[in-house]
DNA sequence: CGCGCCGTTGAGCCCGTTCAAAAAGTGTGG
DNA sequence: CCACACTTTTTGAACGGGCTCAACGGCGCG
């Protein structure tokens, strides 16, 4: 299957100035000069199939990445063989850093969801990167706060929520994010292009793809989403919003970019 | 309940340059100089009485932390009322730094588990910080990359590992964790001071406390562990580690600082 | 047309929950 | 040192949300 997303791909793939997603990006805050010298720590852009694995557990660290378009994502396999989803890429996503312990090896995997292309960046020169262009680091030290967020917002799902909050709740924070990456004028948007199994959806939510159909069954009846063929909708944000037990008042409605 | 935990008060607290925890910590890649210079983004050295909450939900961002003695954790309480617990905290580490969405109020809580020390850092400075230290923005990064690696496991946990494989999973990393906070001449040691009751263990590991007491029991009584009294013991790490569902190899037996 | 992936449906079971109550610690004040 | 209150842990019995196993239908693609 084939998914031609929202943000499509630039006239320049790999020309940082002219790069469409640098707005939710690692180098957002660099001037055009900075750029040109931050350049240099990036190694060549990358296109990437469906499918393809972006690195495996285990295997030792060599970059850190920019998902530039596509879906991608970040996962773990248990030991019985299960599968858990810990992370959905979207474009501008910064992923791949993690601390040298467990002899430099990849403590989980990633793979792309849809074609994607990214920016790749070496290990060896990330350290020199952040320290020549500090901007860089203080955006990365933001952008890691809002992704534990994020996380942490997941992990009260798996803990505390039921099958259809925690979908509810999925759904509802990919379809922001989805929008958040989408022109301006072009929103509101009726429904968007989500290339995203329910066994997928099942792996992120911790539950099984037969109970995720099952719940997705009774929520599309109740009217609360329809999430078919590749494409979200959700009728009624505030009432899928209550359904997912968002507290009232605080995230409001749109979490997370 | 009064615990007094391995890592005592220093002789000084407040002084930056004789603290204990250093190895740990934000501050441990800076110079004698260096240090003097950045202690001036640090409000006063403050202590907290078992209990206290350090900032709620809904509540404006004011200060990130670096816990300096003691335990807490950050927890988010759902409209239910049940609540997850995200993280706990250990000497050394370092956090409340939120992005500044939901209108810059705080998205969960962190709570004192015993009494404690921390260093406050007011978030007007912070950017300040690391620009002018530049060594702090990037000791900081990779500090965020080891917890994101750490609440993955979580997640992983919550998502696909049983109420068994949890516990024994959460028992260990805390086992870990405080071993590392250990002076080093003091390993290997018996027993830890684990001042966590079944009730938080239970919202750690998104169970109920009656059947984290079922399992509790369970696993003692095949000699995997002894949790009581405040106290931790694991006669057998190595089987521990393979009930926590641990892959052999890559993360070894020592997961996390 | 046939194969593989994806979603649907059904039946039965089990892990963990809920509700309830008692027992065992732990800290406080007389 | 004991009495009292409170928190933590244990134990029992019944329930149920989500899982397992299994089969079938639909759709895209070679």
């Amino acid at each position: 299957m084939l998914y031609r997303l929202p943000q499509e791909a630039p006239a320049t793939p790999g020309e940082c100035d002219t790069c469409p997603i640098r707005r939710l990006a690692l180098f957002q805050p660099l001037s055009a000069a900075a750029l040109a010298g931050a350049k240099r720590y990036r190694s060549e852009h990358s296109r990437q199939r469906a499918g393809t694995h972006l690195f495996l557990r285990g295997e030792p660290l060599e970059y850190a990445y920019t998902l530039y378009s596509g879906w991608a994502f970040v996962y773990e396999t248990l030991p019985d063989g299960t599968r858990q989803i810990l992370r959905f890429l979207l474009p501008g996503d910064f992923f791949g850093l993690q601390p040298e312990l467990g002899a430099g090896a990849r403590l989980y995997s990633a793979r792309a969801l849809t074609d994607i292309s990214l920016c790749k960046f070496p290990y060896g020169g990330l350290t020199a990167m952040f320290r020549e262009h500090i901007d860089l680091g203080i955006r990365l030290i933001w952008m890691s706060a809002r992704d534990e967020a994020m996380t942490y917002e997941h992990l009260a799902s798996l803990g505390r929520r039921s099958a259809r909050e925690r979908i509810a709740h999925l759904l509802l924070e990919l379809y922001y994010r989805v929008c958040a990456r989408l022109p301006a004028d072009a929103l509101p948007v009726d429904s968007i292009e989500l290339p995203v199994t329910q066994g997928l959806i099942a792996d992120a939510c911790g539950l099984t793809q037969v109970h995720v159909s099952r719940t997705l069954k009774g929520m599309h009846q109740e009217g609360l989403v329809e999430c078919k063929g590749g494409r979200l909708r959700i009728p009624d944000r505030e009432r899928m919003g209550r359904v997912a037990g968002y507290e009232h008042g605080v995230t409001g409605t749109r979490p997370f970019l």
